[in-house]
DNA sequence: TGCCTTGATTGATCTGAGTCAAAGCTATTA
DNA sequence: TAATAGCTTTGACTCAGATCAATCAAGGCA
């Protein structure tokens, strides 16, 4: 997909800088963005927020108004079943989007919930559309890291059907640990913020397999696992584990 | 979202009409192209391939060139394992857009198969991509369109990791039911065109549980089954079977 | 027509993960 | 610092679904 340049002429002076660059060039770069389409994102995320542990970002049903480039923090998206019971249905760290849930409609499909005090940059989609009408090649690229952001996760979701609880903890774990060093963590040794149900509920496992499954991958050698911090022993053997699924890249 | 407006002096004359409206009128309208945005895509649809049963529309690792309108008939997408094995990521049917599986890069990750004698109108992206040039808004829908079918079988396959055996089997067929009967189809009576055994890849199972899956249904007086032919006799029970999960829409 | 392949059904057995329960650990708050 | 509530681990038991296996039905072809 060949990309479209920016007009010479653009005049960006009207657009008030406050955010900078936000971690959204991290994002961006990969998929194509300039630094001066970058610039122009940053400034659109001009209304920095702050949640606390526990708190929301965005609930289910309700209007779909922004997307979130977190800056520092971690998330988790949920959704609430009719018993009362909730469904976790994604982890989101620094560097990532939020409120993609809602891309294909008018409303969230989830609950953003932080899972440790975070700080986010709101992108006001409607000044997003409008600034694409100058710049189309802005919003391709949007959508361009959505659909890549979601593709990815369809991708691991869908292979969990046909899978045992240790590949599935193995895939989770490489996962994490694949988009940490993206952001520039270290890639073998972090500290997971959810808790051994949220993981099963994430993976379709109860608390009391996922904590086993931990145990008997630590017995193996190939991770330690000390509450929640989780350091990667042998990663190749962990690659291992996750089975014969191909395409988790 | 708000939609953007076609420039009155739009001029068309250059693209060559062949495959009419295609199949993607339906596709299209509910996500807001007007008549004239349905015109232009249906004229870039300038090519129709016919592919016969078992046939491939495009391959896991070949280069992103179309999209794809099926026009008539079903396919499976499916990825081959390492060990040789395939997994079926997803059925799709006429009036359906395939090839959004490589949306987010430069390659197809999955095979596209068909069961049964299809025909199909070929897209090409780049032309796509051209013609977005002057109607940004093209674009922006398609992606709308891409996220949406992305998003639809990412909210089922989320749940299916907790779902039983029965509730995942009662969600293929709801899903499918509601599928044929946007198409015009009949919503209680229908042809399944994929084995016991891709059905049980897409879901998880292995064939002899969907077989028993069904039967069980059949006992219950839910569905009568022959074979290949589904009659849902009961779509209240059917639905009850589904579980608890909300979010299937 | 009968052979052969492919797909579907059904039964018997085994195993992995869910369930229930108890006890240990951590972190938060008073 | 103690009290308490929330996580985590581990064990014992149960059951849904995988596995293995046999049989049956339908369609293709010599």
């Amino acid at each position: 997909m060949p990309l479209q340049t920016l007009p010479d002429d653009l005049d960006i002076s009207h657009i008030r800088s406050s955010c900078a660059t936000c971690s959204l060039r991290e994002l961006c770069l990969p998929v194509g963005l300039n630094e001066e389409e970058i610039q122009i994102l940053g400034n659109l995320a001009s209304h920095k927020r702050k949640i606390p542990r526990g708190g929301y970002l965005h609930h289910a049903g309700s209007n779909f108004q922004s997307l979130f480039a977190i800056r520092s923090g971690f998330f988790k998206t949920c959704i609430l079943e009719q018993d009362g019971r909730q469904q976790v249905t994604g982890f989101h760290m620094t560097g990532e989007l939020l409120g993609l849930d809602a891309i294909s409609g008018e409303m969230h499909t989830c609950d953003a919930v932080a899972l440790e005090d975070s700080e986010v940059c709101e992108i006001p989609f409607a000044k997003l559309e409008e600034i694409s009408r100058t710049i189309p090649s802005l919003m391709h690229h949007f959508h361009k890291i959505m659909s890549r952001e979601i593709v990815r996760d369809h991708g691991v979701m869908l292979l969990l059907g046909s899978m045992k609880a240790e590949e599935r903890l193995a895939t989770f774990l490489l996962n994490l640990s694949r988009r940490l060093v993206m952001r520039g963590y270290s890639e073998y040794n972090f500290n997971l913020r959810m808790t051994r149900e949220e993981i099963g509920s994430y993976l379709g496992l109860k608390l009391e397999t996922v904590s086993r499954a931990f145990s008997k991958l630590q017995d193996e050698n190939i991770i330690t696992i000390d509450n929640k911090q989780v350091q990667i022993n042998d990663i190749g053997r962990l690659k291992m584990k996750m089975g014969n699924s191909a395409c988790l890249r």
